[in-house]
DNA sequence: AAATATGATATACAATTAGTACAATGATAC
DNA sequence: GTATCATTGTACTAATTGTATATCATATTT
């Protein structure tokens, strides 16, 4: 699953790993239909208490995301409720954004250094209508 | 920790604790990422109320340098980047931005609409000089 | 000496995560 | 078919963490 929790971001694990999951389905990496690793499963993986894991659950179940069912295990709901998968979209955006706004503010970048640096990269998206590979001296 | 506070010098034992982190954190003894004592532990061993602690980690929670949070702990933030060649960070956010567009792109993002939601978040950021948490969406 | 300000403490609270017992489901053995 | 058992999520509780606010103590000011 590798869900890339940050243990020291302020958010709790609970609301993080709501997030990354709505992430995973607004962008296809997780469909109707696919069942999500059981709460003891992705709670050994993170390491944190399963509780944790079933709350993050409970949270995306009372939304209508997904659907838990005791004895049975965790999956993507088959119908997402059209309303809902927008705001399911747009909600991960926001957080998508948030966590590159405060990475990014992270490594000392002010707000207009950063605007420079994606209006470069915004451009090249919109020339090529996809991002560029990064040149061969990063990374 | 052993942190050696004056309890007879003038200056009074919550801002020395505040200085005397500042210093191991300059000194490189603490690191991005290490969790604090507890307040009540570092009390403990200070052998003053958890609240003197407290009080010194909400300063410098507020000077940005850790990130306490309720029920979790308290953590090292970044250390105000040591100068490290302005190259490498200036790549390294080049590289953050490119993640980041990739991945909006993933959710379907286009410019535009990724263009308003940054402008919304790096308002606040400017505001507050701190980015703020999500409300939960739920409970 | 009284008033005020500052620092430390006491107490109650809230948020997050962990522990334990339980209930629902489905597979397997008889 | 029923019993049994492993697996799954649920419910409730406890433990650990930081927060909020009132109170006490002491020094400073007047």
């Amino acid at each position: 699953m590798n869900l890339a929790i940050d243990f020291r971001s302020g958010l709790p694990i609970y609301l993080q790993v709501v997030e990354r999951i709505k992430e995973r389905i607004a962008g296809g990496q997780l469909r109707p239909g696919d069942q999500l690793p059981t709460v003891r499963a992705l709670a050994l993986e993170l390491r944190v208490n399963f509780n944790t894991i079933a709350r993050s659950y409970r949270i995306l179940d009372e939304m209508g995301i997904i659907s838990t069912q005791q004895g049975r295990g965790t999956y993507i709901l088959s119908v997402p409720p059209p309303e809902v998968s927008e705001e399911i979209r747009l909600q991960a955006l926001q957080a998508l954004t948030r966590r590159y706004l405060t990475d990014a503010e992270r490594l000392g970048a002010k707000p207009e250094e950063l605007d420079g640096i994606l209006k470069d990269q915004t451009a090249q998206w919109q020339q090529t209508s996809r991002l560029s590979d990064p040149k061969p001296d990063t990374e």
